[in-house]
DNA sequence: CACAAAAACCAACACAGTGTTGAAAAACCA
DNA sequence: TGGTTTTTCAACACTGTGTTGGTTTTTGTG
């Protein structure tokens, strides 16, 4: 599971403090701008040193992302043991917590200077979690629960993202309340009008 | 209003061919791996002219993005003249119709190819239209109606994407009539449960 | 502790892309 | 045609890239 722990303390060190500084420029600039001597100048590795363990930038952002992700799917599994497939309010809210935490990293990789492959892998991962758990349920088609899907899990992250942006002032609880009754009801719930009809 | 009118016949055809070679290889590899030389090689043009018109890929990425974009908003005002600010199904199968015209460079603006920032654009249209048409409206909250906003904005995004990468097969006047859905009773009208519960 | 293994460092390399220069050639428009 | 604008061209210094072979330093272990 947790390779850190058989690793060379060098290897741990130099993992660490590269990460550090990738992480550091990141918050200054976008990813596209940022060089590996940049990164090793900030972080005071040979830039052979860099290439021994990452194949540029882009490599390196894809690992942490990657070890979020996993960090996150290790969380969920832990806390999703609903029954019935459906996610209680107190879970979301966990949930809610949980982001909270993590807020500065996943904010930063929902940010405009990074990619969107941190996005696309929680849209993702919403997409297997809700086809497991559908799979029981009937639903008037395939093709629309896809879309339905889809639609909540765009508006989920949209919403975590503005949270994020905001300083997560809206309280836990709330937005787990919210989160339920847009994907219930919908905007039906929650204003006199919709802004689209028939 | 359109600028090429009074544009030099040489400029015309020199924008016109970089912008032509940068989307072809936009389609081929990620913007990030696209040079300025590699723009100028296919499209022969000499890379001092490129610096004459752009200051790199991604301001030209910009300034596609940007003339789309003040292209989708020309064609709204032109079709969204409904009263009391909503927007009716027939309206909404036409806006439908209009991304389906413009696949090629909406699903291309859209893709992991480039950034977020047309995606955020359209995302940014879509909130000043509804604080503009829900101004008048009563809502729980202010920042609830954010957050509502959001949760739709991003939703309907979503929907567009993977309505666009398959290839449109979903008629367009389903999918005005499942955005309707979405946006007024939200999944309740669609499945027999909710994703998640109180 | 000592020693073999592993990792980090160092200097140097060829190469490619960048952004800018000044001047010549070409194309435009009136 | 003639003056203006644009494009082209060759050359420039500079920066980042990715890889080399060899040296130094640090580590885990018997």
């Amino acid at each position: 599971m947790d390779k850190t722990s058989k690793m060379d303390r060098r290897v741990k060190y130099t993992k660490m403090v590269i990460k550090e500084s990738f992480i550091k420029l990141l918050h200054e600039k976008p990813i596209t701008k940022i060089t590996i001597r940049e990164i090793c100048d900030l972080s005071d590795v040979n830039r052979t040193t860099f290439y021994a363990h990452y194949h540029d930038q882009y490599d390196l952002l894809r690992q942490l992302q990657n070890e979020l992700m996993t960090e996150i799917v290790s969380y969920l599994n832990q806390h999703t043991t609903d029954r019935a497939g459906t996610v209680s309010a107190e879970t979301l809210e966990e949930i809610f917590s949980y982001i909270k935490e993590k807020a500065e990293i996943c904010s930063l990789f929902l940010s405009d200077n990074v990619d969107t492959n941190f996005e696309n892998q929680v849209i993702k991962l919403f997409h297997e979690w809700c086809i497991s758990t559908w799979a029981s349920k009937r639903l008037n088609s395939k093709l629309d629960m896809e879309y339905i899907y889809t639609f909540s899990a765009y508006g989920c992250i949209g919403v975590i993202k503005k949270w994020l942006d905001e300083g997560m002032v809206k309280p836990t609880g709330e937005m787990a309340d919210f989160i339920i009754k847009m994907t219930s009801q919908g905007l039906g719930s929650l204003s006199q009008q919709s802004i689209f009809h028939t």
